[in-house]
DNA sequence: TATAATGGTTACAAAAGTATAACTATTACA
DNA sequence: TGTAATAGTTATACTTTTGTAACCATTATA
C-alpha cells in the first residue's frame, strides 16, 4: 500500500504547475507585481509585521532578493520599513493600506479568472474544492511556514 | 457570506509560495534539473506523449521556452522527439525510461523532504492532507489543464 | 573589552523565465 | 494552385530570481 506521503508528494508536485498557471499568469496581466512582491505580501498581509530575515525565511529567499523586492514595494508605497527598538539591528517591514488594497485587487483578479472555470463544475464540486484547498492552506501552513521561526 | 470562488482564489494564493517553497527548494538541492523541466517532466509523465505546443499550453510557457527546455532534456537523454506521421510539421515529445526514474527520484527526494515535516501532524491530519491534496488535484487538473486541447 | 555572530545592504555574476520577431517546413483551404 | 494558417526553431533583449562575497551596524558572548 502506498504511504500518505508518497501520495502526498505526488499531488503537490502534480498541483504546483497548475497554481503557478493559474495564479502567476493572470496577474501578470492584471498588474506590474512580479511573483516574488505578491508572495511577500501575501505573507506579510497573514502576518502582519515581519523582519526581513523572517521574510526570507518564510519565503525560502535569498536576503539580497528581499531587500530588492522591498525596495520596489517601498517605492510603490505598499510597504514601509520600521525600525525594531528592541534590536536596532532589525528592519520591520509592514503592509501599509495601500498595499492592501492592491493585494485585494490581485485577488479579485484571480478571483474572475477562476470564476469561469469553477462554472465548469457542479455546485458540489466547487464546494469540495472550497473545502479541499482550505483543508491544505491550514496544514500546509501549520507545518511549512513557522514564519516566526528561523530555521527551516 | 464569502462566495466560494473567492475562498478559493485566497486559500490558492496562500498554497501557491508554499509549494514553491517545498517543492522548488529541496529539488534544487538534489538535481540540476530546474523548475520548468521538472514540470515538462511531469506533465510528460502524467500524459504519456505531448507535442511541443500541448506543453506550452499546458504550463502557459511561451514556445520558445519549450524548446529550450526539452532541448537540455534531450541532451540528457530524459525525453526523446519523434515526429508525428500524421502532420510532419508536429514534433511529439516522450519520457524515457531514464527520465522517468529520474522524475522518480525527484519524488522521492520530495517525500524525504516532505516526511520529517508530516511527523508533526498525527495519523488523521496526514490522511486528511493525503485526501484533500487528491482532491484538489484532481478537480484543478479537470478544470486547469485541458491537456491535449489548445484553447486555454 | 575584544571577538564572534547576526541583521541588513550593496555589488556583482549567472541562470531561469518571458516576450517578440523572423524564419522554415508543412498543412489547410479558398 | 496560391495564400493563409500552423508547428516549431532560432535569435535577441529583457526581467526575475539565485548565489556569493564584501561590507556596516549592532548585539551577544567569551
Amino acid at each position: 500500500m502506498k504511504l500518505n506521503v508518497d501520495i502526498i508528494a505526488e499531488n503537490l508536485l502534480a498541483i504546483h504547475p497548475l497554481l503557478y498557471k493559474s495564479i502567476s499568469k493572470p496577474i501578470k496581466n492584471k498588474s506590474s507585481i512580479t511573483p516574488g512582491s505578491m508572495f511577500v505580501m501575501g505573507i506579510l498581509k497573514r502576518n502582519g509585521m515581519l523582519s526581513m530575515s523572517e521574510i526570507g525565511n518564510c519565503l525560502s529567499m535569498p536576503k539580497p532578493h528581499v531587500t530588492v523586492i522591498v525596495d520596489r514595494l517601498i517605492e510603490e508605497a505598499y510597504v514601509v520599513r520600521q525600525n525594531d527598538p528592541s534590536d536596532r539591528r532589525v528592519v520591520n517591514i509592514l503592509l501599509t493600506e495601500k498595499g492592501l488594497v492592491e493585494f485585494e485587487e490581485l485577488k479579485e483578479a484571480l478571483s474572475i479568472n477562476l470564476k469561469s472555470k469553477l462554472n465548469l463544475l457542479s455546485e458540489e464540486e466547487q464546494e469540495e474544492l472550497s473545502k479541499a484547498s482550505q483543508k491544505m492552506k491550514e496544514i500546509l501552513i501549520s507545518i511549512l511556514s513557522k514564519e516566526k521561526n528561523k530555521e527551516f
